[in-house]
DNA sequence: AGCTATTGATAATC
DNA sequence: TGATTATCAATAGCT
């Protein structure tokens, strides 16, 4: 019998950066069509309109559009446009979008500075619980070392932990009148609601160039005039 | 003896609208944290900027981004508008200032944001320890609960967060301007979920034989911090 | 690009 | 809306 090498089949892989550079092409390629075929479902099933654009390391954007991505952008951009006087409607957008992003900094500023502070509060009571435990840097130690004993102090702590957890969030609570979503992710991600009138879609794969490439499938341009915002990156790990 | 009934589980479905109303809801949500989860790990594994926007057919918007959806649509967006034709050197001067200003904003709040995803991943991890304790002997296998990436992402967390805290509290602080530790600048905006809200159910360490999961999204939106290590989450608007 | 062994996502159900 | 289970679908590692 000849023995068979069965592929070792999908591993598990830890969601953090690729280091290698082919790997990670390859791993984009498959998941961003993955990711795409996801949408196109999505909007199938439940009949709504979505728009993803992709910006590769390598300057290139992908995008994904039902029905397009302009409609789908205009449709964001334009909600809640505060008149404006005499401009052009392309420059129109552009300056409301602005407007609006400046706003959005400063609320989420502001707002991430308290949560900051919540956060902080509980990094506080994490020193808390390390100096209640005996063992200093026990998280320092391989955590194959952690005895018994460490890992019983670890569990008080972490009684100590919630008490302060659930105060600060009492806090947290009746300061802000929650009433919104939000998603986050690797770094964090905003979710907006609005209300907004519109129907539902009709076709599905339909593409309205514009100008730009894009497609139910993969688009590509290149990259030309970057106006970075002066984002960093992301990535504890 | 009561006949188990074990669920059909999952069947396969068409990829054609769903019909009946409910159902769609529900696939909706799901199917939409479902993308959302994988733009996110696209993000991290890749290094790559997604920005999502889906258009429900009950009017909302939920929009995806990393880092987050405004800067991606600045950077689609003034990739494909042509430069502005004519303007004042004035209109110029104010153009530059303001963008100015767009981008330290934007500085600041990378900055705050990186330090705030530090904070979240180590509550995240407090609470996946939190989750395999609940189980009785979790620390017998914790490193087949936990994983060792994500124990290792513990231990870096928690170096990480040791360091940063006392560090960044400070730059915050004078950033802020005045205070110090003081929920300042209430602007226009407001919601702020935390991670760590407790339903007012049992607490951490509550041996309660069902395992629970403290969610406390307030109103009618799902929470998503069910989701593995490193999926913290902020509020806009 | 194709092929599987596995992991991961999710439809059905409570 | 959240949790659980049984299946189905996506994909990591190879060729």
């Amino acid at each position: 019998m000849v023995k068979k090498k069965p592929s070792m089949g999908r591993q598990k892989i830890p969601i953090a950066k690729i280091p290698k550079k082919n790997h990670l092409q390859v791993t984009f390629s498959k998941r961003r069509s993955g990711l795409f075929k996801k949408a196109s479902e999505l909007c199938t099933l439940c009949g709504v309109e979505i728009a993803i654009l992709v910006f590769s390391p390598a300057e290139k954007v992908f995008s994904f559009g039902h029905p397009d991505v302009e409609s789908i952008l205009d449709r964001y951009l334009t909600r809640n446009l505060p008149p404006a006087p005499d401009q052009s409607g392309a420059q129109q957008l552009v300056e409301a979008h602005r407007n609006a992003n400046v706003r959005d900094l400063n609320a989420r500023l502001t707002q991430v500075l308290n949560q900051l502070e919540a956060e902080k509060k509980l990094g506080e009571s994490l020193h808390q619980m390390r100096k209640a435990s005996q063992k200093q840097f026990w998280w320092e130690a391989p955590i194959n070392e952690l005895g018994l004993h460490e890992l019983e102090q670890l569990k008080v702590s972490m009684e100590e932990l919630k008490k302060n957890v659930a105060k600060q969030t009492n806090k947290i609570s009746s300061i802000t009148g929650a009433s919104s979503t939000h998603y986050s992710s690797p770094a964090l991600f905003g979710v907006l609601n609005h209300d907004h009138t519109g129907t539902g879609s009709a076709g599905f794969f339909e593409s309205k160039p514009t100008g730009f490439i894009n497609n139910a499938s993969t688009s590509t341009m290149p990259n030309h005039r970057v106006y970075n915002f002066g984002y960093g990156h992301h990535g504890l790990f």
